[in-house]
DNA sequence: AGTGAAACTCCTTGTTG
DNA sequence: CAACAAGGAGTTTCACT
């Protein structure tokens, strides 16, 4: 699965902390030249270890302080209906993640808004309007107690 | 709460999809010059709004395939039982982000492991050893249907 | 706030061992 | 994989508007 040595792991798990760092300060910290970590991470972005370096906001600060974790049940499960589902949610921006699940739902969607009222216009004016929807439970974060976007490694 | 213009919101906007682009090209981009690019950008995360820059990481490939969704409720609401609970479970690796909810339920775990086998060690290991734990109900990502990390703007 | 220019650092490539 | 060199590119600062 992974054919990645330590040195791999270390480079990825510094990026994924902080991938502004260079590849001066990256080459000190594990010990290594330039040119060899500066050959690592372009093979680990081409290889598709690494799918995009991000900017990480903070959503108070730009307005969307409230985040809404949904589970969304369909009334049916035919290729058709999932499908639909799944092409119309994701054009929505208010839904920065969706995952089909396991269990007793089918769908869980992470949606940031501003305030309740907008969350409330999304969901009657969006995602309650998409077919076969059957039921939608809303989950609201009260506070961030961790909030990470690195992997253990 | 935002003093952002347009151009602020412009420059987040691009930063959350490609934290790599130059100021060069944010700045070809938006009419403006490299040196407004930069100093923009400095505020921006002088301010805290961009919280840092991070290397996002193709979950399958680095051997973390199975994404789980908990729900934690514990015994009581006291004071020291959610601090304590909050104190420990930032410790594990394998939780990339904790919510405190609002609804039936206390906490909301994102946690990242290999397969069903390392996530059992987690769950029996450490999760349901932490103390006034009442119940732990778990939902597993089946498949990606969008994977973003940037807010609407 | 925004700009152009200068100085500095880093990236990138190639060569060599 | 490391060391070195060299040109191009990006960053950073500053005086001026």
């Amino acid at each position: 699965m992974t054919d990645l040595d330590d040195i791999d792991l270390k480079i990825l798990s510094l990026l994924q902390q902080d991938a502004s760092l260079t590849n001066k300060e990256i080459a000190f910290q594990l010990h290594k030249s330039v040119a060899t970590i500066h050959d690592r991470t372009r093979r680990l972005k081409e290889e598709g270890y690494i799918r995009r370096v991000a900017a990480i906001l903070d959503p108070k600060k730009i307005g969307k302080g409230l985040i809404a974790f949904s589970h969304v049940l369909l009334n049916d499960h035919t290729s058709t209906t999932l499908t639909t589902f799944e092409r119309e949610v994701i054009k929505f921006p208010e839904v920065m993640e969706c995952f089909q699940m396991t269990g007793t739902f089918d769908f869980l969607l992470r949606v940031a808004t501003a305030d309740m009222e907008e969350y409330q216009r999304f969901y009657r004016n969006k995602l309650a309007n998409l077919p076969n929807i059957s039921t939608v439970q809303s989950f609201f974060v009260l506070t961030e107690v961790k909030s990470d976007t690195a992997y253990p490694l």
